[in-house]
DNA sequence: TTTAGCACTCACTGATAGAGAGTGCTAACA
DNA sequence: TGTTAGCACTCTCTATCAGTGAGTGCTAAA
């Protein structure tokens, strides 16, 4: 592979990621100045092929970017890109500014990641190992109700607004939570188990049980990973997808969560945290890239943010922009 | 009208309702035991097209309903269809067993309506009127870090985790929280101002300050109404919207979730909640008809469900079903 | 009033031809 | 020996056209 051929396969790549049609050889000629003739570039890009570089939508049509080159061209880019100051002036006011809670904070991220790229994106939140009970209080309202708070060790708050039941007092209530917080400080919550502790009062208090199994879940849900998406239907704008059979198996993908996680997973685990087509996991996604990048919120909780596009996708602008983004929530 | 062009209607919209394929006077007679010949029909379809109920895609083909005739199929259906008792059955497993919270509970309709209509449903969680300050409090966590929660009067509950600043202790935070309860309790948030209260600690509290500013925004976010949406993607499944761009500009409503919000309000205040094709106020949705149930939690807060699809929707099913389940969860 | 018959309309399908883009090969050239 | 011009060839795309079939509207008979 010597440097014309390079060259050759970048300009294709870097016309064909503009264009999202078939670059031929008379283009490469015109557009990108490489002081030769289409004719050699024709057979330059007949030894592309033969390397797997590039293919062939049908004899006569001009080449297109296998999955090979298109990572043959990301690993060349190598050294970070950088992103435009204008660009970067924009991150800034918008994920700056006053700091509005990492829920907040991550929704903007991800909104304003699929409107700067045009593409779809993901951003997973970060999860915590095996929260713990911190406490559990109840403050009255008006009409008989109270809310039942429950803290995690990490900090994450569920709550639950009940009713109080008639044969039970805000008092009684109260001790009961001061006696949940006496037994169970610092128990893993998954380990804890309110079914039968409140055979302990005179009555059973069902509403009271019930309110409890929900604070759990609802914990336990907060704590764990979520994915916030942005953009989703951006992918409607590209060529590539105009045919809905195609539309759909991506988009179902992106419905489900569980999915989407693992993909950023295994994409984060990769080194370069890039995936290429068909070097991702999910066939439906085989026409697809998703470049990531982690970011880490107080030094502690790590989380990822993607970009998922047509694998024609402006590599380039989308790793600049993704690095700086994760360095800037992380510092902030 | 008479009866028979009500019959000839009403199995017009029947089958094209089913097949999506215009219906022809022929098919009428087949399938539909009317008792006269496709002639006859066809002088039928040739009035109520006069009428305006029926149109023609093209002079050779068949007629499809109008707006204006699923209007009259569905001021006709009157006294509410009844919901099969299986379906029943799984609404009530679904939604029913152990009340997890009103979030989850929400999240969790949105995700079944869409399963059983095959449309897109659209939740809007209750809204409060003017929340009011009911307590604010830290709670000291591990490694210098502690939780600021907030409480409204209605028992919404927001919460950031904070790392304490180096000057300043925990018992510090503490009394500033009993402060603010003493001087703010029960005013209404957007009237709370922290900025220039910290100037009354000794030094500036910034941290602080911005984890108040964020709480509030977030609680009042958190009171105001939500949408849930369940199967976005179902819409990608009916055969009139092969078309990317019209799916395009519904898919892009539906991410505007203030669009959605003020579509659904205009739908409730409807008497009937039915709005059909060019009868509801975004062009975008003039090929969908909007259905829309009210739900009452804890016999206060309302909220609306929703489900969206292809003006050739199941009327009678999904109306059933949006009743039903409406019911269900207002009383549970 | 209903129905059978019939001419007419129009979308859809498949075949065909021509245009255009692009290739691969060959032979000439530097 | 590498590069280039020329040219035949391939293949898609578009337009055109005829044939088919579904469905209609009208007329006249029952």
């Amino acid at each position: 592979m010597d440097e014309r051929k390079r060259q050759v396969l970048f300009s294709i790549v870097r016309d064909y990621i503009q264009t999202a049609e078939p670059v031929g050889s008379r283009t490469i000629a015109r557009r990108y100045d490489l002081g030769v003739s289409p004719a050699t570039i024709r057979n330059e890009m007949a030894d592309l092929e033969e390397l797997g570089y590039l293919e062939q939508p049908h004899t006569s049509a001009g080449r297109v970017p296998s999955d090979r080159g298109y990572r043959f061209y990301v690993d060349a880019i190598g050294g970070l890109p950088e992103l435009t100051s204008a660009e970067a002036a924009l991150v800034k006011k918008h994920l700056g500014g006053k700091l509005r809670g990492q829920e907040l904070m991550l929704e903007a991220t991800a909104r304003l990641l699929s409107i700067l790229t045009n593409y779809t994106s993901i951003v997973i939140t970060p999860a915590q190992a095996r929260p713990k009970l911190r406490l559990l209080q109840v403050i009255p309202l008006a009409d008989h109700r109270a809310v039942v708070m429950m803290v995690s060790d990490n900090g994450v708050v569920a709550n639950e607004v009940l009713t109080i039941p008639e044969n039970l007092s805000f008092d009684d209530l109260a001790e009961i939570c001061a006696y949940i917080n006496y037994q169970y400080n610092n128990v893993s919550l998954d380990r804890l188990q309110f079914a039968d502790f409140s055979g302990r009062m005179s009555a059973r208090i069902e509403a009271f049980e019930r309110a409890m199994d929900s604070l759990i879940a609802n914990l336990e849900r907060r704590e764990s990973d979520r994915v916030v998406l942005g953009g989703a239907t951006n992918i409607l704008n590209q060529p590539e997808f105009k045919d809905v059979a195609k539309l759909r198996a991506i988009l179902r993908v992106l419905e489900e969560h569980d999915l989407v996680f693992k993909l950023v997973r295994t994409s984060a685990s990769n080194p370069a945290s890039i995936s290429i087509g068909a070097e991702n996991p999910l066939e439906e996604l085989k026409e697809c890239s998703i470049i990531t990048a982690t970011y880490r919120f107080g030094g502690l909780k790590t989380g990822h943010i993607s970009i998922l596009g047509p694998t024609r996708m402006e590599y380039p602008r989308v790793i600049a922009l993704l690095s700086f983004v994760s360095r800037f929530i992380s510092e902030s």
